[in-house]
DNA sequence: ATTGGTTCCTGCTGGC
DNA sequence: TGCCAGCAGGAACCAA
């Protein structure tokens, strides 16, 4: 599930219960996810005391007091899912691959089914040169951003819009959802060639994909403060999807009939479903 | 160098 | 109702 604004609600949820609190037991339940572990990665946790928790695209940044960083990808299907102290315990899944409990008796669960995920440890020194994240494009939400950098990032490549704005050394923290919703909100179709995104539309593009991020963030933060856990669920946004999972609907941006008009369309890009409206979207 | 297609893995769902 | 093919929100890797 796990786009930016998944990965921005997750931190918020874990910031309460682990920022100053210290891993009093790490049990690591096999020996690799996406990639292998690094070695001793139990180990290295063990004893350490969480001091900040970030976000760099859809990565999490947990710094520790060694000055290690716990990186970690939520890839398709992992969750985070906290259980505070005095709570019930909740018995341990066969994808509940790494526990961190902390001295303030907080249990943190990294649950992945698909195993997409992955987790490493890097010197923070290093943080930035890693390889997962050496060739990160700009944060959406940050000043970097603007339509001008869209613009010269965009120039010259020759992929549809939609297939260079899913290209993480773009634009990093978009996915398939926000994709298609971010073109639908700039007026964009998803089949337009990236590099015919300049000036207006690109600075558009921009706007819209502030708007549709920010909007998820808030939806997002939302549910959790009704389940009151790190749960990496979508939160509330999926009820404001304006084209995503919603071919043939009627599209909130037209007054036409969608019976007749066909409505949203579904279109398949790079082995990817892509959500549009044909006459919004040029 | 870009670009597009394939692949990793398991769990749901929708169509029969 | 039950079954199973196909699809799923990521991104590294490979071949062209």
């Amino acid at each position: 599930m796990p786009e930016l604004p998944e990965v921005e609600t997750v931190i918020r949820g874990l910031r309460p219960h682990l920022e100053g609190a210290r891993l009093a037991r790490v049990e690591q339940r096999r020996a690799d996810l996406r990639f292998p572990l690094p070695e001793r990665f139990a180990a290295r946790l063990q004893g350490r005391r969480i001091e900040r928790i970030d976000r760099r695209a859809k990565y999490i940044l947990a710094h520790l007091d060694d000055g290690a960083v716990l990186l970690c990808h939520l890839g398709m299907s992992g969750r985070m899912t906290l259980t505070g102290p005095g709570q019930a315990p909740v018995a341990i899944g066969p994808h509940d691959h790494i526990i961190l409990v902390t001295d303030r008796g907080a249990e943190l669960r990294f649950n992945d089914a698909r195993r997409f995920g992955l987790m490493d440890l890097v010197a923070s020194e290093d943080l930035e040169s890693h390889r997962l994240l050496a060739g990160l494009g700009p944060e959406p939400l940050g000043n970097a951003f603007s339509g001008p950098e869209l613009a010269r990032r965009l120039r010259g490549k020759r992929s549809p819009i939609k297939a260079a704005l899913l290209d993480q050394r773009i634009v990093a923290g978009l996915g398939n959802i926000y994709v298609s919703e971010s073109l639908f909100f700039a007026g964009i179709s998803p089949r337009r060639s990236a590099h015919s995104v300049q000036g207006d539309r690109a600075e558009r593009l921009v706007m819209a994909i502030r708007s549709v991020l920010t909007r998820a963030i808030e939806a997002g933060g939302s549910s959790l403060r009704d389940y009151v856990q790190a749960s990496g669920e979508l939160g509330y946004f999926q009820h404001e999807w304006a084209v995503y999972d919603r071919e043939g609907a009627a599209c909130p941006g037209c007054t036409c009939d969608p019976a007749r008009d066909g409505g949203i369309r579904r279109i398949v890009q790079s082995n990817r479903a892509t959500y549009y409206c044909g006459r919004r979207q040029r």
